[in-house]
DNA sequence: GACTGGCACTCGAAACTCGGGAGTGCCAGC
DNA sequence: GCTGGCACTCCCGAGTTTCGAGTGCCAGTC
């Protein structure tokens, strides 16, 4: 067990490095001669072959099967993420079809739509975009519109430009008049408030209007703190299935998992996991995934908004032999021209 | 020539019905054998063979290699559908469960996604669910909001109860009180239009206002413009992709055209087809699809909406053998149980 | 001590062979 | 018109062989 805590020299680390990038190009096992052909390490492939035995050791790389070539494992993914590698920065040209793929957007809904088409389009990966947190977030605008004499439409306007909508039936016919003066005194209440705070606001307004009044307003009140709450936090759009052809075979293993997750829209907010500023990428590798059937899948997320404080987050599932500087570059530039779209000029 | 005009008789449509669904139970090729085994047909397989080569003939079956068993071709299971099947009703334990995944929805985004949920897990293919077109439905109400100065927020609630939502940015900064009246004269004008006729009422009422006004009024009226024509018919949920795992193998060449598909709405509105009432049920078969990749896949759709005129349309993509009596039943029920939810109790 | 060339060994992938069996078409007979 | 019999076809899967990329180890060199 004394190897374990061996550090590892230099060479071992340009070896990793390029075991990790060749089987990222290639997703083929790579031996040590091809690896000296094809990066010049200035060895023989003997000394890669002892290299390559020690990272074994030491558990970054693994042989799918003897004499066969090695393949990273979770750990080696990990080490080149976190030491190995450096972001990729996107070129002029890539950002500016950034820049011209989301302007032009016409509402948050058009804004998230083209953001994920964009995201699985630049990473060829399934892309995973979460619509701006409602909890930080304040209200803009209540509505309420008669549908029939017993059904109400509330409509709940965020400051994110985020609309949520919510029905709500009646037992008995209601006033009109009652109803415009709810809205004014719903408004006045709550605009400007935050929702995490429109809760005890709201509860005030109820007592303001006659006992005769107060069921419908309850049920009214009761319905827009739903809105305000739970269901919310977890509208996601996902896009690039598609991309999850490239997985390669054993479909039923890799494939299936993965489609299956994506309908979930509770795993994926797991998986996305907590929000964080832009400059922060968050990259999950395999095994360090919170659901088991993502196993041979990374996850690169990070949050959007403004700087100070995230409002969601944003990010790519993909296989674990995926191009992570490309792909770590995409997703925080994407993240950042959403922010700044968002945060208006 | 002469064999192609001639009737096929009412056993050799037996043998037909009896390979189809032999064939959608085992998706192997069925022989001779095997078929009087499974089915009382009362003849010998000899016999079987007979017809099973005029069937060939005619073009309904045809065998994968020399010595194999039949499948049935695109024509054969159009006769099925057509002749030999009958749309199968759901249980009522089955009626129930629709019933009870439906109740509760919230709004009309929640009718939506309960929908596609609900339609891939019964028929277990990939669900597509069209929001209820625009063009049919009329305005119940229209919203103006400040966002900031110069940032409008454009809501259109329709009858059918679907918000759309449009981002209007100005040159100048906006005067609070010309948003009030501009609101006001908008929902006077327009509360109860059909959108087909929105947009003759709209030209109006830019009139009404002082000209040194007009460029505000008028890239308000654009917006909404927009919002009650293009863009709104698009709108389109699917899911149960994770149902593609079912497909069997050749992923590349069945499973991939049907993702790229999916993200494609264009393509998914062509497939589902005009709107129709929920009693006619749209069948198209492989190659019988407007879209090549989907030459293997079958989709199964109908509309919704009140009795007298379809909303929208919903239906499923699946492979060409999948089983259609069921299917049928299936997306027909749904069709209706939608239909009521939002005609409303 | 670190690196290298050489060498025997391992073992999966691909090519090949081959027999079994499901299925067919045809034909003579009932 | 249906049936049993029969010769024929040809896919599928199991078993076999070959091939070669890759390995670990070792002795030799700088």
């Amino acid at each position: 067990m004394r190897g374990v805590v061996r550090v590892l020299d230099e060479r071992k680390l340009d070896v990793l490095r390029a075991i990790v990038e060749d089987y990222v190009a290639t997703h083929e096992p790579v031996g040590s001669k091809t690896l000296v052909d094809r990066h010049n390490l200035g060895v023989s492939p003997a000394t890669v072959r002892n290299d390559m035995a020690a990272l074994e050791e030491e558990g970054y790389i693994t042989q799918p099967h003897t004499s066969a070539g090695r393949i990273p494992t979770d750990a080696g993914y990990r080490l080149f993420v976190d030491k190995l590698s450096t972001v990729k920065t996107l070129s002029p040209a890539e950002k500016k079809a950034i820049s011209s793929f989301l302007v032009g957007a016409v509402d948050l809904d058009d804004v998230v739509r083209r953001t994920v088409r964009l995201l699985a389009q630049i990473t060829r990966q399934v892309a995973i975009v979460q619509y701006p947190t409602l909890s930080r977030s304040s209200v803009r605008h209540v509505e309420v519109v008669t549908m029939t004499p017993r059904r109400l439409l509330l409509v709940l306007i965020t400051s994110t430009g985020r609309v949520e909508q919510r029905i709500v039936e009646t037992h008995d016919d209601v006033d009109e008049q009652l109803i415009a003066d709810l809205r004014s005194r719903l408004n006045t209440a709550l605009t400007g408030q935050r929702l995490t705070d429109a809760a005890t606001s709201l509860e005030s307004v109820t007592e303001t209007f006659a006992p005769p009044n107060r069921p419908l307003v309850a049920a009214i009140v009761t319905s827009l703190l739903e809105a305000f709450t739970v269901e919310g936090e977890q509208r996601i759009a996902v896009g690039g299935a598609a991309n999850l052809t490239r997985y390669g075979d054993d479909f039923e293993r890799n494939v299936k998992p993965v489609l299956e997750a994506l309908e979930e829209h509770v795993i994926l907010l797991k998986l996305l996991g907590e929000a964080t500023n832009p400059q922060t990428l968050t990259v999950r590798i395999g095994h360090e995934n919170p659901y088991e059937g993502l196993a041979t899948t990374s996850v690169v997320a990070t949050g959007y908004g403004s700087k100070s404080e995230a409002l969601a987050t944003l990010g790519i599932v993909g296989p674990t032999h995926m191009d992570y500087p490309s792909t770590m570059g995409a997703v925080r530039a994407v993240a950042r021209y959403v922010s700044q779209i968002l945060a208006d000029s």
